[in-house]
DNA sequence: CATGAATGAGACTTCATTCAT
DNA sequence: GATGAATGAAGTCTCATTCAT
């Protein structure tokens, strides 16, 4: 809290005015950022394409945010495997925070029309997002490099898993 | 460290007389870990079989493996995700530390004989181990509940995924 | 004062047009509800009455009045053992405040005319006062339960002990 | 805290290892000068005196004491008006806390003597703790002076209050 | 005159590490 | 070699007060 207190200018109590703990204040901030990519995710996503096409669409604009925003992706990481994530990923799971979730909806239609596996939708989550996210954390820590092509590669090998 | 020496019955000073610092302490128990289920993960498997039978087996026992002790796999988790863990990430994809290691092997050679995608290695690793950590976490944390036939499902799905 | 602000309807700022600092404020609070409890008490006081009578009435009245306002009795209380409270007894029994006050009256007259036992006054004060705030406290706490009986009893067992 | 750590010359964290909190040290400090002080007044105490002799003795040696001991006194008066103070008192009103307690069998075996006046113990207690806790703190803080005699008299005049 | 955002000293507490015994 | 009491920097949070608007 002092060094962000520090980075924003202000004094120390200033942030308790505008969040009630940091634990709010992380909170907040999750919620903000997730908004955020949701916005940037689906700006231009077109409901009627193929089921393919849209599943390629959406994981690259992920990957690429994840990039290009390094610092929200490690906030994100770390949220997701704090005690916020593991209940708010609870409440996902367990249909609390349905909202509209393009990916989910198309897991859910990709099982309907026979084009993706009969499995549980969190295994195709699991198959599709850890893959991109694992790709994405090492890219970011400089651990490996991934080029256009290969991004490409990568989400159309997530495909084939969960296709039928 | 307080905790950890009266769990181990003895004085808080006496834990440094056997690893230097709390990091040390991680960074063996870590190792240990590793080895551990190294071990239990080899254990029964047999080089010559075919890929994917192979491949399925490494995957199923480590699976296994966190479910029947998910202490190990929290720590293990909380280790990657520090910058113990990035470190050590850094050092394995950077070659510096290529021991035997079955997975690696099973992926070069999948990809030498054209069984796997010609994707660079840590992609494979990425849409195996990701996945495979992913859904075991969830089980864990009970956000989810997974079968046997799923846990095979989930395991051939991801061989979908990376093979040609 | 963020509290008090808060349910005067005012900024935080504005207290401090009013009163100078936090203490002023909780000192001019004392003053005003002192003089608003002295107002009650000698309503209906009759000074020619027999002196056990006029004990009696004032200390009734003193007594009903806190039971009917706990929230001021609370705060005399809270102020009479901060510094302030100090304070403000070292100046009455050192004459300084010397105003119109039945209670001192009494006591002086019951000592000039015999009637009560050759004591300081503060003796008196204490004997008296302290216990019917005690009673108070603890009735308003909710630890003893104190009927109109018991409230007469009490008051005459004071007088008992006062008196010559 | 920070206070007693310099006072006590040891470094701020090792006032932890003694008391869980603050809130425990202050309690547990409540307790030790309880005792203390019960013992000190029931030392040379006579069982089988008569009445008032008793009365006398307790409450002449409780007096004493304070002024002897003046920050004890300022401490427990703190305590007995903070809510930790509250939570005794309605255990002790309650009986939780029956314990050897000579006040309170003084108070019991008078009034079942018939040599004290039938009311409850707790307006005995009133009348006499309170009267006298308020002449030791006016008497600490410097406003009144009381001698050999005028305790001897005020205690006196107590139990002219509650006798029969 | 009123506002309320900003302040920052100070409160309690934790914990990895040291060192005299 | 073992102990565990002591350390003190650092962490989160509160709140009376100020001052630019």
């Amino acid at each position: 809290m002092a060094m962000i207190a520090k980075k924003a200018g202000v004094g120390a109590g200033t942030i308790y005015r505008y969040f009630e703990s940091k634990d709010v204040l992380i909170k907040d901030l999750f919620l903000e950022l997730e908004a955020k990519i949701t916005a940037t995710i689906m700006d231009g996503y077109c409901d009627e394409k193929h089921m393919r096409e849209r599943f390629i669409y959406l994981f690259d604009k992920l990957f690429r945010y994840f990039l290009a925003n390094p610092l929200h992706f490690r906030f994100l990481e770390q949220y997701y495997h704090s005690p916020y994530g593991v209940a708010l990923r609870r409440d996902k799971l367990l249909d609390k925070a349905r909202e509209h979730d393009a990916f989910r909806e198309l897991f859910e239609q990709g099982i309907r029309q026979q084009v993706l596996k009969d499995v549980p939708i969190f295994v195709l989550a699991a198959m599709t997002f850890s893959t991109i996210v694992a790709l994405a954390r090492d890219t970011i820590l400089g651990l490996i490099q991934m080029d256009d092509a290969l991004i490409m590669k990568s989400i159309e090998a997530c495909w084939d898993g969960i296709k039928r």
